[in-house]
RNA sequence: GCGGGGGUGCCCGAGCUAGGUCGAAGGGGUCGGGCUUAGGCCCCGAUGGCGUAGGCCUGCGUGGGUUCAAAUCCCACCCCCCGCACCA
């Protein structure tokens, strides 16, 4: 062992150990874990990596919270299984490989930079699983060398035939339980690829926004129909005339059995829309202009009017106008009426008002209109100002005037009665839905897709359209009961961080059927439809119980076309008879058998590990999935989602070219300084800001570390019983106990300062005092020791080694009488901190080198008591006060406020637990003796000449500086003074 | 728009679910000192104001409120970040 004396040789030093130790746990197989009954198991998994790109250091902090805890339950004595998978599902891996074989230059060099690969070496990888298995390999070696503690004979990949028959066994199942269901959905389309866009697709990666517009269909005398679109059904009742543009080409079509008028690109938006749409003729708007067209609701007959406004490219290129509500309607009759009838409104197109809203006259377009000054239809950048106030406005405050009935002349008894019944004198949103209904009723109803943001524009230029996918896969995440069962599920689970929690909930809420196959793509094949793969987010919820008995299925050699369904209903529900099954699989019924006890021991879950961006849809699939499939008592038991790793406080991103590749860091700092930089950086739930120097600070504290433990071990005498001794056995007592409750509760930032800077600093504390280490130091150490593997395993390793540690500390175990709180110990310590803070903030205004402290009495212990609980059953302060006054009258203590403020403020930070069983095992606190005994410590810890302590109620001392009355329960007076010499 | 998370001292960031232990942990920066040929690293001290004894005043987005007591509870407002689906 050497002394290190530059970081820069540490760093090589700890290079080397990890080379050297990772080796040894491949060779050994140390993390190999199988089941033992009767023992504790502790299964964790993390999500599994997709290699499209090398592992960076985003997966490396969620892998280590994983490690850091996978380790910490085997010094538990757990067993533990840690497994790791790749997920080969889906298209990105598409992308890069499409840029590679259409040799496109600058995306193979920015992957050869960001991923620092030869472009050679990308070059050759020309097909998607090829390129994948690179990547998966490249990453599982940095995983390796990062010593994650992983079974990697559990390691597989999505597109291994034996996890196509898994997650083929899944669908079968949700398809029995009928959530998966088959339905047509509307989809961006970019027309040139054939293929459905989303955000990362588009120019300026916008998202398309598609929305449901109504149609309304009009009729002409010989029964054509005229399908106006529209987001507002309710107000046909209301509608003076239409709108068509003069301007724009108009094809009459057979659609479906009817003969409809639309603009001429609404046809191909049609036809995307499963609608059979035949062009018989196509006209100029203009000739459509005085047409005389029938409300289907009122039975009013309206003439078609010109309007420069409408747009023929969306939705149907006929508008209704209802110029008492639309401010753009309105604008445009204004413009007609002027221009052609002299400004002179005729009965016809007056306005009609149907909406009655606060803020508002009788006719809220105009209002808007005139309030904000439109000059005329072509005001565009005012009126949909206008329209967004009107149509907000009247959406949440407006009433349906029950006049307006009126407005129906057909005297249609039907139409008449439901009108009266469900919309007259309701709020807009659900008169809005009365009247969408009773359009469909009476068969005039039609709807239609539009991208509502229009124009997105593909990659390649070309216009997104909708288009409504048919046969299409869907997981109803919709369900009710399932809903019901999933928070149930959620409320029995552990989330950490706690906040997460409400995160999944909302999720669980708005979730609704999500499509689940893509017909591109790499992955498994739904069974009964060809051509639909199972999509990546959908093909990765259960997959935990796969890693319990894949090695086993490819040690036994199981022939894959033999894995069907029933040989996964055994395994993992328990159904079948095992003869049978494992006949038909060519297998022993005990090995059959041991399979499904395989399964058992290990599941459920118990801890679930992944980054924040997975809550609303991985993490929150993961339980609806586990619900479905599993019976309630194996469902998932927990979750921690960590937040990202920040570059420079950027989030990591290949067009930023910031990302911190895992195996560069290691390269540069080491395995064990990169995983405590990580560990040191930033607490589970926050953002980890990542620069050099907290990652160098770490090795810097390790080697510290290392030197101390080094310097120690050649130091070190037989003494081991001295106060120090004990002070420092009964220390790291208490830091294992906190240690290990600040792990169970994932906190691995505060367990990994304690033990790297907290027990240093105790350390070093015990070095000062005592002057030669004892027995107690390499004790100590050898605890130590333990308590840093799960954070730096390889350093560990080498110095449970040297310390003379047989096998591996990963396989070592903390000793069980070492997890036991101390209150006594506790007490004493705390109190110890309290004299020295305060000792502290007079020694900030005089100065001195020796301090002499007056303890108060034995007997005045019964005021701590009565204040530690009170505190303890959380009443108030002037309460306990006002309780105590006369007692402490009589006691002869005059300011009892004071006293007890100050009585409180220790028991509060000692735990007014920790004091009432202090008291109650020793009867009464002895603060002399206490201080005594630790007088060392005190003085060691603020570097005083002469710390001296007496008792205030010991007349034979001096009273010095009059401190003795300053003496209280918990608070010792105190007197500075500077020594001569 | 809907939903989730936030706004703390020069900066970053704990603490806020159980109100007093909070002038507010821990970093960083800055200033002073030590170490060093020098720099770096490291160590010590200081870092809202006042005070020669453990104290007082002012303070945790803004404005109110509850309370003996609020960064912590309640109300209103302002601002920031992140999701919104067939995409991993």
């Amino acid at each position: 062992m050497l002394s290190m004396s530059t970081i820069d040789e540490f760093i090589v030093f700890l290079r080397n150990l990890a080379e050297k130790w990772s080796n040894l746990y491949e060779e050994d197989r140390v993390f190999e874990a199988d089941p033992s009954e009767g023992e504790p198991k502790y299964f964790l998994t993390a999500a599994y990596m997709y290699p499209n790109a090398p592992i960076h250091v985003g997966h490396g902090r969620t892998y280590l919270i994983a490690d850091v805890l996978a380790r910490f339950k085997r010094l538990l004595r757990y067993n533990v299984l840690f497994p790791m998978g790749f997920h080969y599902t889906g298209t990105p891996v598409l992308v890069r490989v499409e840029a590679i074989l259409e040799n496109k230059a600058k995306e193979i060099e920015s992957m050869s930079r960001t991923f620092n690969i030869e472009v050679e070496t990308l070059k050759k990888l020309r097909d998607p699983v090829s390129f994948a298995r690179y990547f998966h390999e490249l990453s599982k070696t940095v995983m390796k060398k990062y010593g994650l503690s992983i079974d990697w004979r559990r390691e597989f990949t999505t597109v291994d035939p034996e996890y196509k028959s898994f997650i083929q066994w899944q669908f079968t199942k949700l398809l029995e339980k009928d959530l998966l269901i088959r339905g047509t959905y509307p989809v961006g389309w970019c027309p040139r690829h054939g293929m459905p866009v989303s955000m990362h697709d588009t120019e300026g990666d916008v998202e398309p926004e598609v929305g449901e517009l109504t149609l309304i269909k009009f009729t002409d005398e010989y029964g054509v129909k005229y399908p106006v679109a529209t987001l507002r059904p309710e107000t046909v009742l209301g509608v003076t005339n239409i709108w068509v543009n003069p301007e724009a080409r108009y094809c009459i079509s057979r659609v479906n059995s009817e003969v409809w008028v639309t603009s001429c690109e609404a046809t191909t938006k049609l036809k995307q829309q499963l609608k059979s749409v035949e062009i018989l003729e196509e006209v100029g708007g203009g000739t459509l202009v005085d047409r005389e067209l029938v409300n289907p609701v009122t039975g009013e007959r309206v003439r078609v009017l010109p309007a420069s406004f409408v747009n023929p490219k969306f939705a149907t290129g006929l508008v209704m106008s209802v110029p008492a509500h639309a401010p753009y309607d309105y604008a445009a009759l204004r413009d007609y009426v002027e221009k052609n009838l002299g400004g002179v409104w005729t009965r016809e197109l007056m306005p009609k008002p149907l909406i009655q809203v606060s803020g508002y006259g009788e006719i809220p377009a105009r209002n808007a209109v005139e309030q904000l000054g439109v000059r005329s239809q072509s005001d565009v950048e005012l009126l949909e100002e206008a329209t967004k106030r009107v149509y907000r406005d009247e959406f949440e405050r407006g009433i349906f005037r029950p006049d307006a009935v009126a407005y129906v002349v057909s005297r249609d008894s039907r139409v008449l009665s439901y009108l009266e019944k469900h919309v007259a004198g309701k709020p807009v949103p659900e008169a809005r839905e009365a009247v969408r209904a009773l359009l469909e009723e009476i068969g005039v109803y039609d709807s239609m897709y539009e991208v509502m943001n229009a124009p997105v524009r593909c990659r390649c230029g070309s216009e997104v359209a909708v288009k409504v996918l048919e046969n299409q896969w869907f997981i109803n995440y919709g369900s009710t009961e399932w809903k019901n069962l999933t928070r149930e599920a959620l409320k029995d689970m552990r989330v950490v961080p706690e906040e997460a929690r409400r995160g999944i909930e909302a999720t669980i809420d708005w979730l609704r059927e999500r499509a689940c196959a893509r017909t591109r793509g790499l992955g498994t094949e739904l069974p009964w439809a060809p051509g639909w793969v199972v999509e990546a987010l959908s093909d990765s919820t259960i997959y935990m119980a796969f890693y319990t008995v894949v090695h086993r299925i490819r040690k036994l050699g199981v022939k894959v076309e033999k894995l069907g369904e029933y040989f996964w209903d055994y395994v993992f529900l328990g159904l079948g008879d095992a003869r049978e099954v494992a006949a038909k699989i060519g297998i022993s019924v005990e090995d059959l058998e041991s399979m499904r006890r395989e399964f058992l021991f290990w599941y459920p879950l118990d801890s679930r590990h992944s980054g924040k961006d997975l809550i609303p849809n991985h993490l929150t699939f993961f339980v609806f999935n586990h619900i479905a499939i599993f019976p309630r008592e194996l469902w998932p038991k927990q979750i921690v989602v960590n937040g990202w790793v920040l570059v420079e406080g950027a989030k990591m991103s290949k067009s930023k070219g910031n990302v911190k590749l895992l195996g560069n860091l290691m390269d540069t700092y080491s395995p064990d300084a990169l995983r405590l930089g990580l560990a040191f950086g930033a607490e589970v739930d926050q953002d980890l800001d990542l620069n050099e120097e907290t990652v160098l600070s770490a090795a810097r504290q390790l080697m510290k570390i290392y030197n101390t433990i080094r310097e120690i071990l050649h130091r070190v005498s037989g003494d081991s019983e001295r106060p120090q001794d004990i002070w420092l056995r009964k220390t790291l007592a208490t830091h294992v106990v906190n240690y290990v409750e600040e792990l169970e509760n994932v906190r691995i930032r505060a367990a990994a300062l304690r033990v790297y800077v907290k027990m240093l600093e105790d350390l070093e504390t015990y070095l000062k005092w005592a002057r030669e280490p004892g027995r107690a130091a390499v004790d100590y150490i050898a605890t130590w020791v333990k308590l840093m593997s799960p954070y730096t395993p390889f350093i560990a390793e080498e110095l449970w080694r040297t310390l003379g540690g047989r096998g591996y500390v990963a396989k070592s175990a903390i000793e069980r009488e070492l997890v036991v709180r101390d209150t006594l110990f506790e007490f004493e310590q705390k109190y110890v901190d309290l004299v020295i803070e305060d000792i502290k903030s007079v020694l900030d205004v005089v100065s001195g080198d020796t301090v002499a402290v007056y303890t108060s009495d034995r007997e005045l212990s019964w005021i701590v008591e009565r204040v530690a609980e009170d505190v303890a059953r959380g009443i108030d302060l002037s309460e306990t006060v006002r309780k105590l006054s006369r007692d402490l009258a009589k006691a002869g203590i005059r300011q009892p406020d004071r006293v007890v403020k100050s009585i409180r403020e220790a028991v509060s930070y000692i735990g007014p637990e920790v004091v009432l069983k202090y008291l109650k095992t020793t009867g009464g606190i002895d603060e002399f003796e206490i201080l005594s005994k630790l007088q060392g410590l005190v003085a060691t810890r603020l570097g005083l000449k002469n710390f001296v302590v007496y008792r205030a109620s010991d007349t034979s001392t001096p009273d010095l500086g009059g401190r003795k009355s300053r003496a209280f329960p918990l608070k010792p007076g105190i007197y500075v003074t500077q020594s001569t010499y």
